[in-house]
DNA sequence: TCGGGAATGTACACTTATGTCAATCGGCAA
DNA sequence: TTGCCGATTGACATAAGTGTACATTCCCGA
Protein backbone atom coordinates (compact mmCIF):
# COMPACT_ATOMS: atom_id res chain seq x y z
CA UNK A 1 0.00 0.00 0.00
CA UNK A 2 1.28 3.55 -0.86
CA UNK A 3 1.29 6.35 1.95
CA UNK A 4 -0.64 9.11 1.16
CA UNK A 5 2.65 11.78 1.88
CA UNK A 6 4.60 11.93 -0.83
CA UNK A 7 8.08 14.30 -0.28
CA UNK A 8 6.10 17.28 -1.33
CA UNK A 9 6.67 20.27 -0.03
CA UNK A 10 4.67 19.73 3.54
CA UNK A 11 7.11 17.33 5.83
CA UNK A 12 7.36 19.60 8.72
CA UNK A 13 3.78 20.73 9.21
CA UNK A 14 1.36 19.23 12.09
CA UNK A 15 -0.70 17.93 8.66
CA UNK A 16 2.45 15.71 8.07
CA UNK A 17 2.84 14.31 11.69
CA UNK A 18 -0.93 13.76 11.86
CA UNK A 19 -1.34 12.11 8.85
CA UNK A 20 1.57 9.34 9.58
CA UNK A 21 0.10 9.14 12.85
CA UNK A 22 -3.56 8.35 10.78
CA UNK A 23 -2.19 5.56 9.38
CA UNK A 24 -0.11 4.18 11.80
CA UNK A 25 -3.02 4.14 13.85
CA UNK A 26 -5.11 2.10 11.54
CA UNK A 27 -2.52 0.12 10.75
CA UNK A 28 -1.98 -0.96 14.22
CA UNK A 29 -3.27 0.49 16.79
CA UNK A 30 -3.01 3.14 18.87
CA UNK A 31 0.52 1.63 20.63
CA UNK A 32 2.25 1.60 17.75
CA UNK A 33 1.51 6.36 17.07
CA UNK A 34 5.05 6.62 18.50
CA UNK A 35 6.94 9.51 17.78
CA UNK A 36 10.04 7.83 16.64
CA UNK A 37 8.25 5.34 14.59
CA UNK A 38 6.44 8.16 12.95
CA UNK A 39 9.61 10.49 12.22
CA UNK A 40 11.18 7.22 10.64
CA UNK A 41 8.67 7.04 8.32
CA UNK A 42 8.44 10.76 7.75
CA UNK A 43 12.64 10.55 6.99
CA UNK A 44 12.60 13.41 9.68
CA UNK A 45 14.32 13.93 13.45
CA UNK A 46 12.26 12.75 16.18
CA UNK A 47 12.75 16.02 18.38
CA UNK A 48 11.16 18.01 15.58
CA UNK A 49 8.19 16.83 16.35
CA UNK A 50 8.09 19.18 19.25
CA UNK A 51 7.95 22.15 17.31
CA UNK A 52 4.24 21.37 15.81
CA UNK A 53 3.07 19.59 18.84
CA UNK A 54 3.67 19.76 22.84
CA UNK A 55 3.92 16.27 23.43
CA UNK A 56 2.70 12.94 22.10
CA UNK A 57 -1.24 13.48 23.90
CA UNK A 58 -1.68 16.57 21.65
CA UNK A 59 -0.84 14.50 18.66
CA UNK A 60 -3.12 12.12 20.06
CA UNK A 61 -6.51 14.54 20.84
CA UNK A 62 -5.74 16.03 16.92
CA UNK A 63 -6.96 12.73 15.76
CA UNK A 64 -9.35 12.30 17.93
CA UNK A 65 -10.69 15.38 17.12
CA UNK A 66 -10.55 14.32 13.37
CA UNK A 67 -12.78 11.85 13.75
CA UNK A 68 -15.20 12.77 15.71
CA UNK A 69 -15.35 15.39 12.70
CA UNK A 70 -15.71 12.91 9.68
CA UNK A 71 -17.54 10.06 10.98
CA UNK A 72 -20.57 10.82 13.53
CA UNK A 73 -21.44 14.03 11.50
CA UNK A 74 -22.12 12.43 8.55
CA UNK A 75 -24.15 9.56 9.61
CA UNK A 76 -25.94 11.73 11.30
CA UNK A 77 -26.74 13.80 7.47
CA UNK A 78 -27.56 10.58 5.90
CA UNK A 79 -30.09 9.46 8.48
CA UNK A 80 -31.73 13.14 7.49
CA UNK A 81 -31.93 13.23 4.11
CA UNK A 82 -34.66 13.19 1.78
CA UNK A 83 -36.20 9.79 1.24
CA UNK A 84 -39.89 8.91 0.07
CA UNK A 85 -39.98 5.74 1.50
CA UNK A 86 -38.05 3.44 4.88
CA UNK A 87 -36.70 1.45 2.68
CA UNK A 88 -35.26 4.65 0.58
CA UNK A 89 -34.30 6.20 3.99
CA UNK A 90 -32.27 3.36 5.27
CA UNK A 91 -30.08 2.67 1.68
CA UNK A 92 -29.18 6.52 2.29
CA UNK A 93 -27.73 5.33 5.44
CA UNK A 94 -26.08 2.43 3.90
CA UNK A 95 -24.51 5.49 1.50
CA UNK A 96 -21.89 5.78 4.18
CA UNK A 97 -21.35 2.06 4.62
CA UNK A 98 -19.83 1.68 0.96
CA UNK A 99 -18.40 5.52 0.59
CA UNK A 100 -15.31 5.84 2.42
CA UNK A 101 -15.01 9.68 2.08
CA UNK A 102 -18.33 9.76 4.22
CA UNK A 103 -17.60 7.48 7.17
CA UNK A 104 -14.10 5.36 7.76
CA UNK A 105 -14.90 2.10 9.04
CA UNK A 106 -10.97 1.46 9.76
CA UNK A 107 -10.79 4.76 11.54
CA UNK A 108 -13.63 3.79 13.32
CA UNK A 109 -12.44 0.50 14.10
CA UNK A 110 -9.40 2.16 15.43
CA UNK A 111 -10.86 4.46 17.88
CA UNK A 112 -12.91 1.46 19.18
CA UNK A 113 -9.69 -0.46 20.28
CA UNK A 114 -8.47 2.64 21.56
CA UNK A 115 -11.24 3.53 24.03
CA UNK A 116 -9.99 -0.13 25.70
CA UNK A 117 -7.48 1.38 27.00
CA UNK A 118 -8.44 4.89 27.74
CA UNK A 119 -11.34 6.39 29.67
CA UNK A 120 -11.58 10.10 27.80
CA UNK A 121 -11.68 7.70 24.35
CA UNK A 122 -14.46 5.50 25.73
CA UNK A 123 -16.64 8.43 26.87
CA UNK A 124 -15.64 10.57 23.46
CA UNK A 125 -16.92 6.95 21.68
CA UNK A 126 -20.24 6.28 23.55
CA UNK A 127 -21.33 10.01 23.16
CA UNK A 128 -21.06 9.42 19.17
CA UNK A 129 -23.08 5.99 19.67
CA UNK A 130 -25.72 8.08 21.44
CA UNK A 131 -26.05 10.98 19.03
CA UNK A 132 -25.80 8.10 16.05
CA UNK A 133 -28.74 5.70 17.25
CA UNK A 134 -31.06 8.72 18.25
CA UNK A 135 -30.55 10.22 14.64
CA UNK A 136 -31.50 6.95 13.24
CA UNK A 137 -34.30 6.52 15.70
CA UNK A 138 -35.65 9.66 14.59
CA UNK A 139 -35.65 8.20 10.83
CA UNK A 140 -37.66 5.02 12.06
CA UNK A 141 -40.22 7.10 13.59
CA UNK A 142 -40.70 9.80 10.77
CA UNK A 143 -41.93 6.67 8.92
CA UNK A 144 -44.46 5.74 10.96
CA UNK A 145 -42.66 3.43 14.18
CA UNK A 146 -42.99 3.98 17.79
CA UNK A 147 -40.57 4.78 20.15
CA UNK A 148 -39.79 1.35 21.47
CA UNK A 149 -40.02 -0.67 18.17
CA UNK A 150 -38.10 2.63 16.47
CA UNK A 151 -35.21 2.20 18.95
CA UNK A 152 -34.37 -1.24 18.96
CA UNK A 153 -34.56 -1.53 14.57
CA UNK A 154 -31.89 1.56 15.06
CA UNK A 155 -30.01 -0.65 17.12
CA UNK A 156 -30.46 -3.28 14.77
CA UNK A 157 -29.08 -0.87 11.73
CA UNK A 158 -26.71 0.51 13.44
CA UNK A 159 -24.93 -2.41 15.96
CA UNK A 160 -24.52 -4.62 12.79
CA UNK A 161 -22.43 -2.18 10.90
CA UNK A 162 -20.64 -1.32 14.07
CA UNK A 163 -19.98 -5.50 14.46
CA UNK A 164 -19.18 -6.02 10.73
CA UNK A 165 -16.48 -3.17 11.36
CA UNK A 166 -15.59 -5.26 14.08
CA UNK A 167 -15.16 -8.11 12.06
CA UNK A 168 -12.84 -6.36 10.01
CA UNK A 169 -13.75 -8.66 7.21
CA UNK A 170 -12.77 -7.60 3.48
CA UNK A 171 -14.85 -7.96 1.01
CA UNK A 172 -15.62 -7.78 -2.06
CA UNK A 173 -18.04 -4.96 -2.58
CA UNK A 174 -19.99 -7.11 -5.09
CA UNK A 175 -20.96 -9.40 -2.58
CA UNK A 176 -21.96 -6.94 -0.24
CA UNK A 177 -24.14 -5.20 -2.66
CA UNK A 178 -25.53 -8.73 -3.48
CA UNK A 179 -27.00 -8.63 0.72
CA UNK A 180 -28.32 -4.94 0.45
CA UNK A 181 -31.74 -5.99 -0.67
CA UNK A 182 -32.01 -9.07 2.40
CA UNK A 183 -31.10 -6.64 4.70
CA UNK A 184 -33.05 -3.57 3.94
CA UNK A 185 -36.29 -5.91 4.28
CA UNK A 186 -34.78 -7.13 7.54
CA UNK A 187 -34.50 -4.00 9.01
CA UNK A 188 -37.79 -2.16 7.66
CA UNK A 189 -39.72 -5.11 7.54
CA UNK A 190 -40.38 -3.79 3.99
CA UNK A 191 -39.17 -4.91 0.48
CA UNK A 192 -37.03 -1.92 -1.33
CA UNK A 193 -38.68 -1.10 -4.72
CA UNK A 194 -36.42 -1.77 -7.91
CA UNK A 195 -36.26 1.85 -8.56
CA UNK A 196 -35.06 2.74 -5.27
CA UNK A 197 -32.57 -0.21 -5.53
CA UNK A 198 -31.44 0.74 -9.24
CA UNK A 199 -30.89 4.38 -7.69
CA UNK A 200 -28.59 3.08 -4.83
CA UNK A 201 -26.60 0.81 -7.18
CA UNK A 202 -26.44 3.90 -9.55
CA UNK A 203 -24.78 5.93 -7.23
CA UNK A 204 -21.87 3.77 -6.11
CA UNK A 205 -21.42 2.89 -9.55
CA UNK A 206 -22.55 -0.44 -9.41
CA UNK A 207 -24.44 -2.45 -12.22
CA UNK A 208 -27.28 -4.27 -10.89
CA UNK B 1 -12.86 -4.19 41.36
CA UNK B 2 -11.59 -7.11 43.38
CA UNK B 3 -8.90 -9.53 41.47
CA UNK B 4 -10.12 -12.86 41.30
CA UNK B 5 -6.76 -14.17 42.51
CA UNK B 6 -7.00 -14.20 46.37
CA UNK B 7 -2.94 -15.03 47.90
CA UNK B 8 -4.27 -18.43 48.22
CA UNK B 9 -1.31 -21.06 47.44
CA UNK B 10 -0.72 -20.49 43.45
CA UNK B 11 1.32 -17.35 43.26
CA UNK B 12 3.80 -19.45 41.70
CA UNK B 13 2.13 -21.24 38.74
CA UNK B 14 1.21 -21.11 34.87
CA UNK B 15 -2.22 -20.05 36.02
CA UNK B 16 -1.84 -17.11 38.36
CA UNK B 17 0.10 -15.13 35.42
CA UNK B 18 -2.46 -16.46 33.28
CA UNK B 19 -5.21 -15.20 35.25
CA UNK B 20 -3.39 -11.77 35.81
CA UNK B 21 -2.93 -11.57 31.65
CA UNK B 22 -6.86 -12.23 31.70
CA UNK B 23 -7.34 -9.36 33.95
CA UNK B 24 -4.69 -6.95 32.36
CA UNK B 25 -6.12 -8.09 28.81
CA UNK B 26 -9.69 -7.14 29.42
CA UNK B 27 -8.89 -3.93 31.45
CA UNK B 28 -6.70 -2.30 28.89
CA UNK B 29 -5.62 -4.29 26.05
CA UNK B 30 -3.00 -6.73 25.20
CA UNK B 31 0.14 -3.63 25.59
CA UNK B 32 -0.76 -3.86 29.35
CA UNK B 33 -0.02 -7.21 29.16
CA UNK B 34 3.47 -7.03 30.03
CA UNK B 35 5.36 -8.92 32.63
CA UNK B 36 6.77 -5.99 35.04
CA UNK B 37 3.36 -4.81 35.66
CA UNK B 38 1.86 -8.50 36.14
CA UNK B 39 4.77 -9.30 38.77
CA UNK B 40 4.05 -5.61 40.68
CA UNK B 41 0.01 -7.45 40.87
CA UNK B 42 1.02 -10.72 41.78
CA UNK B 43 3.96 -9.48 44.45
CA UNK B 44 6.11 -11.35 42.78
CA UNK B 45 9.63 -11.12 40.84
CA UNK B 46 9.52 -10.24 37.40
CA UNK B 47 11.98 -12.70 36.50
CA UNK B 48 10.10 -15.76 38.58
CA UNK B 49 7.59 -15.31 35.14
CA UNK B 50 10.55 -16.85 33.50
CA UNK B 51 10.14 -20.26 35.12
CA UNK B 52 6.52 -21.06 33.96
CA UNK B 53 6.48 -19.09 30.15
CA UNK B 54 9.53 -19.36 27.94
CA UNK B 55 8.66 -15.80 27.02
CA UNK B 56 6.04 -12.97 26.62
CA UNK B 57 5.11 -14.76 23.66
CA UNK B 58 3.88 -17.99 25.49
CA UNK B 59 1.79 -16.22 27.74
CA UNK B 60 0.13 -14.48 24.69
CA UNK B 61 -0.64 -17.83 23.29
CA UNK B 62 -2.12 -19.37 26.32
CA UNK B 63 -4.44 -16.51 26.57
CA UNK B 64 -5.49 -17.00 22.99
CA UNK B 65 -5.97 -20.68 23.47
CA UNK B 66 -8.13 -19.74 26.72
CA UNK B 67 -10.34 -17.52 24.52
CA UNK B 68 -10.75 -20.03 21.52
CA UNK B 69 -12.23 -22.41 23.39
CA UNK B 70 -14.42 -20.87 25.38
CA UNK B 71 -16.56 -18.45 23.23
CA UNK B 72 -16.72 -20.08 20.00
CA UNK B 73 -17.64 -23.71 21.28
CA UNK B 74 -20.52 -22.23 23.62
CA UNK B 75 -22.51 -20.49 20.90
CA UNK B 76 -22.07 -22.73 18.19
CA UNK B 77 -23.63 -25.82 20.89
CA UNK B 78 -26.39 -22.77 21.68
CA UNK B 79 -26.95 -23.02 17.61
CA UNK B 80 -27.94 -26.71 18.33
CA UNK B 81 -29.68 -27.36 20.86
CA UNK B 82 -33.18 -28.02 20.81
CA UNK B 83 -36.17 -25.91 19.66
CA UNK B 84 -39.87 -26.01 18.52
CA UNK B 85 -39.86 -22.93 16.33
CA UNK B 86 -37.35 -20.89 15.22
CA UNK B 87 -38.26 -17.56 17.72
CA UNK B 88 -37.27 -20.60 20.23
CA UNK B 89 -34.11 -21.32 18.92
CA UNK B 90 -32.99 -17.63 18.40
CA UNK B 91 -33.71 -17.82 22.47
CA UNK B 92 -31.51 -20.43 23.09
CA UNK B 93 -28.85 -18.31 21.03
CA UNK B 94 -29.60 -15.22 22.94
CA UNK B 95 -28.60 -17.29 26.81
CA UNK B 96 -24.67 -17.11 25.24
CA UNK B 97 -25.19 -13.12 25.19
CA UNK B 98 -26.41 -13.04 28.85
CA UNK B 99 -24.47 -15.67 30.20
CA UNK B 100 -21.22 -14.91 31.07
CA UNK B 101 -20.04 -18.45 31.27
CA UNK B 102 -21.55 -19.25 27.84
CA UNK B 103 -19.42 -16.25 26.24
CA UNK B 104 -17.40 -13.58 27.72
CA UNK B 105 -18.09 -10.45 25.89
CA UNK B 106 -15.27 -8.30 27.38
CA UNK B 107 -12.77 -11.09 26.42
CA UNK B 108 -14.14 -11.25 22.91
CA UNK B 109 -13.84 -7.15 22.22
CA UNK B 110 -9.96 -7.17 23.75
CA UNK B 111 -9.25 -9.76 21.26
CA UNK B 112 -10.62 -8.39 18.90
CA UNK B 113 -8.81 -5.27 19.40
CA UNK B 114 -5.77 -6.98 19.69
CA UNK B 115 -6.51 -8.16 16.09
CA UNK B 116 -5.69 -4.54 14.86
CA UNK B 117 -1.82 -5.44 15.57
CA UNK B 118 -1.20 -8.88 14.75
CA UNK B 119 -2.15 -10.90 11.72
CA UNK B 120 -2.32 -13.85 13.59
CA UNK B 121 -4.80 -13.10 16.27
CA UNK B 122 -6.55 -11.74 13.29
CA UNK B 123 -6.59 -15.11 11.34
CA UNK B 124 -8.16 -16.53 14.44
CA UNK B 125 -10.33 -13.67 15.05
CA UNK B 126 -11.78 -14.52 11.41
CA UNK B 127 -11.53 -18.08 11.84
CA UNK B 128 -14.12 -18.20 15.06
CA UNK B 129 -16.33 -15.41 12.84
CA UNK B 130 -16.94 -18.35 10.00
CA UNK B 131 -17.79 -20.81 12.14
CA UNK B 132 -20.12 -19.00 14.54
CA UNK B 133 -21.72 -17.56 11.25
CA UNK B 134 -22.04 -21.20 9.30
CA UNK B 135 -23.44 -22.29 12.90
CA UNK B 136 -25.81 -19.92 12.88
CA UNK B 137 -27.03 -19.85 9.27
CA UNK B 138 -27.34 -23.73 9.56
CA UNK B 139 -30.33 -23.07 12.35
CA UNK B 140 -32.01 -20.47 9.91
CA UNK B 141 -31.85 -23.08 7.41
CA UNK B 142 -33.42 -25.87 9.75
CA UNK B 143 -36.42 -23.75 10.32
CA UNK B 144 -36.98 -23.11 6.50
CA UNK B 145 -35.16 -20.32 4.96
CA UNK B 146 -33.00 -20.66 2.14
CA UNK B 147 -29.61 -19.85 1.90
CA UNK B 148 -29.16 -16.66 0.81
CA UNK B 149 -31.62 -15.50 3.63
CA UNK B 150 -30.10 -17.53 6.23
CA UNK B 151 -27.03 -16.04 5.70
CA UNK B 152 -28.07 -12.46 6.14
CA UNK B 153 -30.16 -13.46 9.12
CA UNK B 154 -27.25 -15.08 10.33
CA UNK B 155 -25.20 -12.35 10.05
CA UNK B 156 -27.57 -9.69 11.54
CA UNK B 157 -28.04 -11.71 14.75
CA UNK B 158 -24.34 -11.79 14.97
CA UNK B 159 -22.69 -8.91 14.39
CA UNK B 160 -25.34 -7.33 16.21
CA UNK B 161 -24.14 -8.81 19.05
CA UNK B 162 -20.31 -7.88 17.97
CA UNK B 163 -21.63 -4.43 17.34
CA UNK B 164 -23.23 -4.29 20.82
CA UNK B 165 -20.16 -5.72 22.69
CA UNK B 166 -18.02 -3.31 20.44
CA UNK B 167 -19.81 -0.38 22.09
CA UNK B 168 -18.70 -1.67 25.42
CA UNK B 169 -21.67 -0.13 26.79
CA UNK B 170 -22.65 -1.49 30.47
CA UNK B 171 -26.28 -1.35 30.17
CA UNK B 172 -28.52 -2.88 33.10
CA UNK B 173 -29.77 -6.40 32.12
CA UNK B 174 -33.46 -5.23 32.68
CA UNK B 175 -33.51 -2.51 29.94
CA UNK B 176 -31.54 -5.36 27.55
CA UNK B 177 -34.10 -7.84 28.26
CA UNK B 178 -37.07 -5.21 27.57
CA UNK B 179 -35.92 -5.23 23.80
CA UNK B 180 -35.60 -8.57 23.52
CA UNK B 181 -39.22 -9.56 22.02
CA UNK B 182 -38.68 -6.62 19.79
CA UNK B 183 -34.66 -8.21 18.30
CA UNK B 184 -36.86 -11.89 18.30
CA UNK B 185 -39.21 -10.45 15.87
CA UNK B 186 -36.88 -8.54 13.70
CA UNK B 187 -34.95 -11.55 13.35
CA UNK B 188 -36.97 -14.23 12.61
CA UNK B 189 -39.74 -12.22 11.52
CA UNK B 190 -42.42 -13.85 13.54
CA UNK B 191 -43.14 -12.81 17.15
CA UNK B 192 -42.24 -15.16 19.99
CA UNK B 193 -44.88 -16.93 22.36
CA UNK B 194 -45.16 -15.77 25.45
CA UNK B 195 -44.05 -19.15 27.04
CA UNK B 196 -41.26 -19.25 25.14
CA UNK B 197 -40.40 -15.70 26.39
CA UNK B 198 -41.39 -17.04 29.78
CA UNK B 199 -39.10 -19.98 29.50
CA UNK B 200 -36.53 -17.62 28.41
CA UNK B 201 -36.94 -14.99 31.02
CA UNK B 202 -36.91 -17.36 34.04
CA UNK B 203 -33.50 -19.60 32.89
CA UNK B 204 -32.03 -16.02 33.51
CA UNK B 205 -33.68 -15.41 36.54
CA UNK B 206 -36.11 -12.78 35.53
CA UNK B 207 -39.68 -12.05 36.28
CA UNK B 208 -41.15 -10.63 32.88
C1' DT C 1 18.78 -33.87 58.81
C1' DC C 2 20.36 -33.17 54.52
C1' DG C 3 20.33 -33.05 49.45
C1' DG C 4 18.08 -31.49 45.48
C1' DG C 5 14.76 -29.66 42.53
C1' DA C 6 11.05 -26.16 42.50
C1' DA C 7 10.43 -21.39 43.04
C1' DT C 8 12.10 -16.84 43.63
C1' DG C 9 15.29 -12.94 43.72
C1' DT C 10 19.47 -9.84 42.30
C1' DA C 11 22.38 -8.01 38.94
C1' DC C 12 23.43 -7.07 34.36
C1' DA C 13 23.08 -5.92 29.39
C1' DC C 14 20.14 -4.29 26.01
C1' DT C 15 16.27 -1.89 23.55
C1' DT C 16 12.85 1.47 22.66
C1' DA C 17 10.52 4.99 23.88
C1' DT C 18 9.86 10.02 25.93
C1' DG C 19 10.90 14.99 26.46
C1' DT C 20 14.42 19.22 27.09
C1' DC C 21 18.06 22.05 25.44
C1' DA C 22 21.18 24.51 22.87
C1' DA C 23 22.97 24.74 18.45
C1' DT C 24 22.31 25.13 13.63
C1' DC C 25 20.55 25.38 8.87
C1' DG C 26 18.22 27.78 5.03
C1' DG C 27 15.52 30.93 2.61
C1' DC C 28 13.71 35.53 2.20
C1' DA C 29 12.98 40.39 3.19
C1' DA C 30 14.91 44.80 4.48
C1' DT D 1 24.65 41.10 3.07
C1' DT D 2 22.87 40.50 6.88
C1' DG D 3 19.68 39.20 10.07
C1' DC D 4 15.78 36.77 11.46
C1' DC D 5 12.53 33.14 11.99
C1' DG D 6 10.65 28.84 10.80
C1' DA D 7 12.26 24.28 10.79
C1' DT D 8 15.54 20.78 12.01
C1' DT D 9 19.12 18.43 14.44
C1' DG D 10 22.19 15.79 17.95
C1' DA D 11 23.35 15.27 22.67
C1' DC D 12 21.50 14.47 27.14
C1' DA D 13 18.67 12.63 30.97
C1' DT D 14 15.15 9.40 32.21
C1' DA D 15 11.87 5.73 32.18
C1' DA D 16 9.87 1.20 31.24
C1' DG D 17 10.23 -2.78 29.31
C1' DT D 18 12.76 -7.44 27.78
C1' DG D 19 15.58 -11.61 28.61
C1' DT D 20 19.90 -14.14 30.70
C1' DA D 21 23.14 -15.71 34.29
C1' DC D 22 23.68 -16.81 38.62
C1' DA D 23 22.71 -16.89 43.61
C1' DT D 24 19.48 -18.00 47.10
C1' DT D 25 15.63 -19.87 49.68
C1' DC D 26 12.11 -23.19 50.60
C1' DC D 27 10.26 -27.51 51.29
C1' DC D 28 9.81 -32.42 50.77
C1' DG D 29 11.24 -37.08 50.83
C1' DA D 30 14.98 -40.48 51.65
Amino acid sequence: MESALGDSGWRGSPEGWLEAAYEALLESGVDSVKILPLAKKLNLSRTSFYWFFKDREELLDALIARWREKNTGNLVKRTEAYAESLAEAMLNVFDCWLDKTLFDSQFEFAVRSWALQSPEILAEVQQADQLRLEALTRMFMRFGFDEASADVRARTTYLVQIGYISMQSREDVALRMKRIPEYIAIYTGQVPQQRELDRFFARHGHNA
